[in-house]
RNA sequence: GGGCGUUUAGCUCAGCUGGUUCAGAGCAUCUGCCUUACAAGCAGAGGGUCGGGGGUUCGAAUCCCUCAACGCCCACCA
């Protein structure tokens, strides 16, 4: 049989049928019942968005914990879905469409909405079929989508109800305009980059009004880095303790080109070191000047258009883009005789993170959320604990920035979104309701105006960010904001395990985490495992633009979903950027092979009615406790969420353990059969390694505990997947065994350097000499890995042989031919010299008085015996230099 | 400008409350092997004064101070 099977696994012919199984057996739908539940809700990609880097590895983690969790007899559900992503897929109909002519401007709500669902529904998951041929085991039966009927009917519910307890208020605030969206922005949507800039000296004529009359140059100068603001300036601000701008107190300054009249006014904020001492006040264009324009009750003149040209308070900019007006304006002025001179400076502007448009503060009504008070159940869960973050870095970060948290601005100028249900009436005021209908009948109620008809309602043109729905995620995807006692929400909630990017933490996490105590008085979920960002070789981060991310499908194609599941699992800790390269994947490809070629050895083998050898009989008992060690092992590892090295110890369990040691002992001579005992427990350990690798590995562990026959008499079965089988339990571990083990280990190794080292060739069965005392317990292992005919006692070891040290025992290998005693004596005397100097620092701490009182019993005795044991191997040593010298 | 984190082999990382699981792992490298499961492999080997300096201690990769480099987050200096 083995002769047909390919000695290449070829994961391509294995992966999409095991996928269509799961699915066709609904083995990744959960329903409630009376087992415990394990339950994680997907980050839900942008719905027109496709598979990159980073979703690799973020739902790699979360079908590894999910599959283990199954695995481990709880009831999982992972919960996938779509997010509507506001900005994102409204940027990319708007370019669409611009594509064909078409402005949205041009377009009613209605007709634009259209075209972004068509939109929605040509690439809409798309990014989900991408996520099953990486293994994802999602309830595809309870996927949601954030625009989704229920889904829209809990935000709109929510929005309401905040509402009407007076946490939503509308207000004019400073925004982070977009100019190019057109929309607000908060402010963790915007990014902040060191720019080179200029700045510029401006003149700011004194008022014929207030001269100085004494012959000084009747002018400020200010410095600004935005000339173009000039329209909007209202006062021109002075430190009252600068000496410099002193004798301005009091003055009145003219506006250049608009030649307002403006007064002086004094405030501790400006900063005495910085420019001139003088600041020019814009409080419709700046977060700092609106602040002032606040305290000293200053005009707001906005001189911006919605798209980032002038208006008509720019005069003769009118309509010219803002970065025009600013090259234009320092000729103009210039010439105009008011430009003293200008810098290079080097400055920090925002930039939107969606349309990468500088953004402009700006003025305008929005709708805000209170978090103070609701972020405070939320603070505390993260500090006691409660809910876990790994690593545990991103608790300072997340309390920090939940302790200073401000409103949330939660209404954006798009229509791609949940449109906000506020309902302005003809005669002024509005009402806020779930629907018109239920808006109307408010409004009749306290309006007392029962005439209103339902069309003369005109409701809010903003939607909300995407962020409003996304942190309902948890309890909105169980339907818990609509019907807050139904079974599912009862049962899946709180959910176990989030696995996310640490960039979202205040933008989602931190909000979910609220949401989840306000709406379910829990929290949303447990343990927050962050992902780091994949980044290439040079430590760029993976980016569409800087087209370094390698394409996931392609990937899949060429080393299967296993090999890049491995491949990113590899070197990932939580919380640490990975580092990805394609020799990863490589590794983890080679590693299916490895266990496809294994698989292809036991396979081969036939059971013959025969007693089962020593060797076998002692691999078996070995390798029975070093599975349930490592099982244990990994068990603590995935507690601690420390997934890279539980595969990494599966790996060389698999690897050197059980290939290279246990089955080359085990292993029949050619074309000889096997004893049934000893194939059978080779069969069962194999199944056990297949169940470990499973959430690592789905698709070639599947395959091959098929192909063992594990799955029962009807492979077809649901119950036959290894999928659905119980994780191995870690049984009685004999730690003598291993102890013992691991010293045949060093004989066979030193054999087999000797060996190599004397040309003596593996199939060339060889004699092993002992002196003194030694354990024969093992003898049959080193006999069949060493390839040794028979382990001698002697009382002197054969002139010609090379010897080495284990434990405290010398070996020797006899060999026929010349010694070269030269190097030989090198050799030992190298090792002398090294115990020697080993000798001299253990006696150096025995002879110091301080450390035998102060340290630990246990550790001077542990001294004690590194004496003894290197006295003794010194002395072996000597014994073996005078002999050769003799 | 504040806060946090990192620095251990060529690369990616483990090393918890100081002492034989203390200098480790995987990959890469080198040497020998096409040995009848696997060359995507087998066997063996080399490689680090634990970022620099100082201190505490009988003893420091581990604790303290300091410097340096890198990274992240927050912040309104025009």
């Amino acid at each position: 049989m083995s002769e047909e099977i390919s000695t290449k696994y070829d994961p391509s012919e294995v992966e999409g049928k095991w996928y269509e199984y799961w699915t066709k057996q609904r083995l990744f739908h959960s329903e409630p019942d009376e087992r415990e539940p394990y339950t994680i809700v997907i980050p839900p990609p942008n719905v027109t968005g496709v598979l990159h880097m980073g979703h690799m590895l973020n739902n790699t983690i979360q079908d590894i914990l999910v599959r283990r969790a199954r695995m481990m007899g709880k009831n999982a559900c992972w919960v996938p879905g779509t997010d509507h992503a506001s900005i994102a897929t409204e940027a990319k109909v708007v370019a669409k469409l611009a594509s064909e002519g078409i402005d949205k401007n041009s377009l009613t709500r209605e007709q634009f909405l259209e075209h972004a669902w068509e939109w929605t529904r040509k690439h809409g998951g798309i990014i989900l079929e991408q996520l099953k041929k990486l293994g994802a085991s999602c309830d595809w039966e309870r996927t949601c989508f954030t625009m989704d009927e229920k889904r829209s009917e809990s935000v709109i519910k929510v929005f309401t109800d905040l509402y009407n307890r007076k946490l939503i208020y509308r207000g004019v605030r400073m925004v982070n305009w977009d100019p190019k969206a057109q929309t607000a922005l908060s402010d963790e949507e915007v990014i902040h980059r060191e720019e080179h800039g200029k700045l510029y000296y401006i003149r700011y004529r004194l008022s014929p009004s207030t001269p100085f009359g004494d012959g000084s140059p009747e002018w400020a100068v200010i410095a600004t880095t935005r000339p173009e603001t000039i329209f909007g300036d209202v006062a021109v601000c002075i430190n009252p303790n600068d000496p410099k701008t002193e004798k301005f107190k009091g003055k009145r300054l003219i506006v250049p080109f608009v030649n307002r009249e403006v007064s002086v006014i004094e405030d501790e904020y400006v900063d005495i070191e910085f420019g001139t001492g003088f600041l020019k006040v814009t409080p419709a264009h700046d977060i700092n000047d609106y602040m002032l324009g606040e305290k000293y009750n200053l005009e707001v003149i906005d001189i911006f258009n919605d798209n980032g040209t002038l208006n008509a308070n720019g005069l003769q900019y009118e309509g010219m883009d803002r970065f025009d007006v600013r090259k234009q304006i320092e000729p103009d002025l210039d010439r105009a005789g008011l430009l003293e001179k200008v810098e290079d400076y080097t400055n920090k502007v925002g930039y939107s993170e969606r349309t990468s448009v500088a953004v402009e503060p700006k003025l305008s009504m929005q709708w805000f959320l209170k978090m103070e008070e609701l972020a405070k159940p939320a603070i505390e869960a993260v500090a006691d604990d409660i809910i876990k973050f790994y690593p545990p870095k991103f608790k300072n970060m997340y309390r920090h920035w939940m302790e200073n948290v401000k409103d949330w601005c939660i209404s954006r100028q798009l229509w791609w979104g949940h449109r906000i249900p506020a309902y302005y009436l003809p005669g002024g005021g509005y009402v806020v309701a779930e629907t018109a209908e239920k808006a109307l009948a408010e409004a009749r109620r306290t309006g007392g105006n029962g005439g209103l008809r339902i069309e003369d309602l005109k409701q809010d043109e903003d939607c909300l960010d995407t962020w409003f729905s996304s942190w309902l995620w948890p309890v909105s995807v169980f339907d818990g904001i609509n019907s807050p006692d139904n079974r599912d929400i009862s049962y899946y909630y709180p959910t176990n395990d989030l696995v996310t990017a640490p960039e979202i933490i205040f933008f989602w996490v931190a909000r979910m985490i609220v949401s989840g105590y306000e709406y379910r008085k829990a929290p949303c979920f447990r343990n927050v495992y962050f992902t780091g960002i994949v980044r290439d070789k040079a430590g760029r981060k993976m980016s569409k633009s800087l087209g370094n991310s390698p394409d996931p499908l392609s990937l899949i194609e060429r080393y299967g979903a296993d090999g890049v599941r491995m491949g990113m699992l590899l070197t990932s800790p939580a919380g640490n950027d990975l580092p990805f390269d394609e020799s990863l994947c490589e590794q983890g490809r080679n590693f299916n092979n490895k266990i496809w070629n294994a698989f292809r050895l036991i396979d081969g083998w036939k059971a013959e009615n025969a007693a089962q050898p020593v060797h076998s009989k002692i691999a078996v008992e070995w390798f029975e406790s070093v599975l349930g060690k490592t099982v244990a092992e990994t068990g603590d590892l995935f507690e601690k969420y420390r997934l890279s090295e539980a595969l990494m110890l599966v790996y060389k369990l698999f690897w050197d353990e059980f290939s290279s040691w246990f089955l080359e002992i085990v292993k029949p001579a050619y074309r000889q059969g096997i004893d049934s005992l000893t194939l059978e427990k080779a069969r069962e350990f194999f199944g056990s390694l297949m169940k470990l690798l499973h959430p690592f590995m789905p698709f070639i562990t599947e395959e091959v505990w098929h192909r063992l026959g594990c799955g029962g008499e009807n492979p077809g079965d649901a119950k036959a997947s290894i999928m659905i089988s119980r994780m191995p339990e870690s049984g009685i571990i004999d730690e003598n065994l291993i102890a013992s083990f691991s010293t045949v280990k060093e004989i066979v190794s030193n054999v087999r350097a000797i060996r190599l080292q004397k040309n003596i060739p593996a199939r060339e069965s060889i004699v092993l000499e002992v002196t003194g005392e030694h354990d024969s317990g093992l003898d049959s292992v080193i006999c069949k890995t060493g390839n040794i005919s028979e382990i001698r006692r002697v009382a002197e070891k054969s002139a010609v042989s090379v010897s080495f040290l284990a434990g405290t025992r010398e070996y020797s290998v006899p060999f026929t031919g010349n010694i070269d005693v030269e190097t030989e004596l090198a050799k030992l005397n190298g090792e002398l010299n090294y115990l020697e100097g080993f000798l001299v620092s253990v006696n150096k701490k025995l002879s110091n008085e301080k450390f035998v009182a102060n340290a630990k019993p246990e550790i001077v005795e542990n001294e004690r015996k590194k004496l003894s044991h290197t006295e003794s191997k010194i002395k072996t040593l000597r014994e073996q230099i005078v002999r050769l010298k003799a």
